[in-house]
DNA sequence: TAATTGGGTACCATTTTAGTCCTGTATAAA
DNA sequence: TTTATACAGGACTAAAATGGTACCCAATTA
């Protein structure tokens, strides 16, 4: 299916909340309450997300966890990174010259191009967009179907 | 990672295969020789294949597999939904109104946005892309970043 | 009718994922 | 300085998905 991992659901609806109040520090139970999902998860969701960056934390009474850096630039790619490492499609989509198939496979050069491709797209979605109420419009059906047409005739 | 599932880049590397030989009837046992992969792995692969309709088997001696249409009407999101099912990023993203979090998600319209844009691009790369020994080149960095950052004003 | 080749199913081993718990450490307020 | 609060890190377990294998059946052709 192509599925982000239930964690990496949880971190961007986490991450959300949080950027619909920007100014305030968050403690992990009171997120686990706003968004209705068990507390251990939840703290252990931002744990990932502070190590990779995206979250501060604060120790200590009136604590918790705030926005690292402004909505508008944490992407979509960097929430399913901290979670679940690089955005990559197959194995040889990330290091290259590891796969000892790569004789015979044939396909790899241009999975990787539609790896950097979809990596690209996420990279393009911020926090902001995500947590915005207003939908996010992406007008997906004729501007893409042209890139790659105009794409394959280059 | 939002990685394909092994059997999935399988699938990816056998079609390419038959792809570069559309004439030919490919029995099992040739194609696992040809891209080095285990002869049952390959056969699962080749029986989910023909289930989804991309290809068409024939028994008996002489028999074999080959392509059920040309590789450029089939795509890179055909070839995925018939080994993991649907292209969607969430469980959301797939059936409307079945997650019970919805209310205090405030994500979901969003993701399904993504989701549905990635499906496109998916979509809109064949076969015949794939099996390609010419690198498909997507000029990714420009024209994708244009689009959502002009959906975003949209 | 015998040889070839795909079809289907069931099964097992492994890995990944999700979730929980426990102990430690930093901070702030009383 | 004490105490309550809240994050940090890691270990552990249970469950599920995944990958791989084996076996027997069905169809086709020479």
């Amino acid at each position: 299916m192509l599925k982000l991992s239930r964690l990496t659901d949880y971190a961007a609806v986490v991450m959300a909340q949080i950027a619909r109040h920007p100014q305030a520090s968050h403690a992990a139970a009171d997120l686990a309450e706003a968004v209705q999902l068990p507390h251990p998860t939840v703290s252990k969701t931002l744990k990932m997300l502070v190590r990779a960056g995206l979250l501060a934390s604060q120790r200590g009474a009136q604590g918790g966890y705030r926005l690292a850096r402004p909505a508008s630039q944490i992407t979509a790619a960097d929430i399913i990174s901290a979670i679940e490492g690089p955005v990559a499609m197959t194995e040889c989509s990330q290091a290259q010259g590891e796969c000892e198939l790569a004789a015979t496979c044939g396909v790899a050069d241009n999975w990787q191009r539609v790896s950097l491709a979809i990596r690209t797209l996420l990279e393009s979605v911020t926090l902001a967009h995500l947590a915005a109420s207003t939908p996010l419009k992406l007008p997906v059906q004729l501007p893409i179907q042209s890139i790659s047409l105009s794409a394959v005739s280059a």
